[in-house]
RNA sequence: GCCGUUGUAGCUCAGUGGUAGAGCACUUCCUUGGUAAGGAAGAGGUCGUGAGUUCAAUUCUCAUCAACGGCUCCA
């Protein structure tokens, strides 16, 4: 017998090579039907795998990480089943579980799948579940192990088997398909209800772009089809708060072909937001001691020679100008054009911390595939700032940038967000990295340092750090579930030697700065992409293009209307008319599309006594109020960045 | 850049080897209407761009550009 141990403290003993699910079978049958996999002193195993000695167990189930996991990994190896019936000779490299979902990364050996295979295959995979197929475990050598696979002629199978140890290798099969996996599995394919394989695309082998391209195919699966409808609503839900779509219906901005690929075009409604955001910045970054400067969207090669851009990041930058036999290049940084404007006076330590802050414009040269609405752009303007310091001042200037973010993040609500240290891979030094060895360990550490003090809780990454030193990043998703920073903070430890920065100390010795590079707001193209999503288009009043809509009952409140409106004008209130021979319900119906927070309503009723009958957005009739006591509400609103919520 | 899909009116989309349609938006007229779509008429597209096949191409082929879903990348 053994002892068998319950997340809630209950022990009870059991046959030894008792699985997880003879055990969930005594509890209860219902919770035998339930459970996909168990986890055995903190493992994850098949809850069928026999145990054979004293163990902490927790049954897990659709609604455990680790379970949901283990479903959707066997879902990888159905989907896999199906694919070789459909495309014999396909051979597979991995299929994990992801996010939401699972893939599996497949060369087709030559035959081509396309979108309308999948209709075939979820067709086949539910066949094949309604089949009950239990996943079976086996052991085997190494030796056997790729001697199947060398028969079978399945090069990435064998790949994998090179770094696996003998004696820790195990097949699954379920049905016809045998593959190597590790596991853990759910006991049978029956549980798997509901299919949707959501697409099929390309993936490099082991991710690296000078292998070949193998077919990803992506899928989702539910124990039940109520789950898989709810999904797929909630997908629906989140096209509609996608910024490309919401950009489009409020007139926010727009590309065009003859502009070019990535280079947004701001239309009036989005230059307002942008105005409001720079006023934002330039308000919180004089109060915080910076000043600011303007620098030219181009400069000479050797510049970014110096700063490193040329050497470590020339790819991404477009390729230069030539002009009297000088070469010229589009900024990918403000960086270097702020050290200059340091360097053209001598520092002492006195003017240290020199803060140079600019909304400034810079061109990248991303990658056709990387575009990406306003998230990925080829043409952006950054909350860009560099702040040169002492290794003393180091500490307190970057944790003062750091509670600007937070400061920013309360204004606007963000509270779904990661932050990360993202530090250099030592691999990679003199690649990809400055090769400085020392002082990114040195750096780092007093980043860390940093965000322990701040209390703020962090992951950290390597090979994400920027190639002159660490950073801290705020990680954010889009509506469609895409990965973006949003803000960075960064630290420079080559840039300031590359331009031959100083400073003279308090003992008249000639220093070397340290710099910090921060964009809390990110850049204007990807701050109000998140923001559109964000808010869904619903901005607060003080961002909203536009803050009031007046709407006529009728063509004969146009003169008081327009009377308003001058009075709304005057007080620097953002005011529209819809002065169309529309009836009030349309009036109102498009103000509502459009999310302008404010609509008045005017009609006899108003006229005659003065007043006017406000709506909000999204929250219909607010009743009568006078002119005065609307304008100071919505002024208010507006001078105090009110959420709106 | 790579794999796949798509490109028809301002928007959303239908359609065809014989030079195109719907709804909404737009314009005009009627209506002057009280909190999410009043009615009628009209205007609007060389079907992304270029080349090829064909008597004939928006439709078939190729190339190119762009967008979309991923991969790679992301200072």
């Amino acid at each position: 017998m053994i002892n068998i141990s319950f997340p809630d403290g209950a022990v009870r003993q059991y046959e030894n090579g008792v699985t997880a699910l003879d055990i969930a079978k005594s509890i209860s049958e219902g919770l035998a039907r339930k459970v996909l996999a168990a986890s055995v002193n903190g493992d994850v195993w098949d809850a069928t795998r026999p145990i054979n000695q004293d163990a902490n167990l927790k049954l897990l189930t659709w609604d455990d990480t680790d379970g949901k996991s283990t479903f959707w990994h066997s879902s990888a190896h159905l989907m896999a089943e199906a694919v070789e019936q459909k495309f014999p000779g396909a051979k597979f490299w991995v299929g994990p579980a992801i996010d939401k979902g699972f893939y599996y990364d497949i060369d087709l050996g030559g035959q081509q799948m396309t979108e309308d295979d999948l209709l075939d295959l979820e067709k086949k995979m539910n066949e094949l579940a309604r089949q009950n197929n239990t996943y079976i475990r086996k052991d085997i050598s190494k030796n056997d192990a790729v001697k199947y696979f060398s028969e079978k002629g399945d090069e990435y199978k064998l790949d994998l088997l090179q770094n696996l140890q003998d004696g820790n290798i195990t097949f699954y099969t379920q049905g016809g398909f045998t593959d190597l996996c590790r596991g853990p599995h759910i006991p049978n394919t029956g549980f798997i209800k509901a299919i949707k394989l959501t697409g099929i695309a390309g993936a490099y082998w082991k991710g690296d772009e000078k292998n070949k391209m193998l077919t990803r195919v992506y899928g989702v699966t539910f124990p039940n089809q109520k789950e898989l409808d709810e999904y797929l609503l909630m997908l629906e839900e989140a096209k509609k708060r996608d910024h490309r779509k919401l950009g489009k219906e409020l007139g926010i901005y727009t590309m065009n072909d003859d502009i070019g690929a990535g280079l947004i075009l701001w239309m009036p409604n989005g230059t307002v937001i942008i105005e409001e955001l720079e006023k934002l910045a330039k308000e919180t970054e004089l109060a915080a001691g910076y000043k600011r400067v303007v620098t030219p969207h181009i400069a000479k090669e050797n510049l970014y020679l110096t700063s490193g851009h040329l050497p470590y990041y020339a790819d991404s930058m477009f390729p230069p100008m030539e002009m009297d036999g000088e070469k010229y290049y589009l900024k990918a940084m403000n960086c270097p054009h702020h050290h200059k404007i340091y360097d053209a006076e001598p520092k002492s330590y006195r003017d240290l911390p020199y803060r140079l802050a600019e909304y400034g414009t810079c061109y990248r040269y991303e990658q056709s595939g990387e575009l990406f609405g306003l998230m990925r752009v080829r043409c952006l303007h950054m909350n860009d700032a560099h702040i040169y310091c002492s290794k003393e001042q180091f500490a307190q200037e970057f944790k003062a940038v750091n509670d600007m973010y937070l400061k920013y993040f309360k204004i606007f609500g963000i509270e779904k967000y990661v932050m990360r240290l993202s530090l250099h891979d030592p691999e990679k030094l003199g690649q990809k990295y400055i090769n400085e060895p020392e002082l990114w360990l040195e750096t780092e550490q007093l980043v860390r340092n940093v965000l322990i003090e701040t209390g703020v809780p962090f992951v950290e990454v390597k090979g994400e750090g920027a190639f002159y030193g660490p950073k801290i990043d705020v990680q954010i998703w889009s509506a469609i579930g895409r990965e973006f920073t949003l803000a960075t903070n960064q630290v420079d430890f080559a840039q300031p030697r590359n331009f031959k920065l100083s400073f003279t100390n308090q003992n008249n010795e000639s220093e070397i700065p340290l710099i910090i590079h921060r964009a809390p707001l990110g850049t204007h193209e990807r701050f109000i992409g998140f923001l559109l999503e964000h808010y869904a288009g619903k901005f607060p009043v003080w961002l909203a293009p536009v803050q009031v809509k007046i709407l006529p009952i009728s063509e004969k409140f146009a003169p008081y209307s327009n009377e308003l409106r001058s009075k709304l004008l005057a007080a620097g209130i953002r005011v529209e008319m819809d002065e169309r021979n529309e009836k009030i319900g349309k009036k109102i119906r498009e103000a509502e599309l459009h999310r302008v927070p404010y609509m008045l309503v005017i009609g006899e009723k108003e006229m005659n006594e003065g007043k006017l009958s406000v709506r909000r957005q999204g929250k219909g009739d607010m009743g009568v109020q006078t002119t005065d006591e609307f304008i100071n509400m919505v002024v208010d609103e507006i001078a105090q960045r009110k959420s709106g919520e």
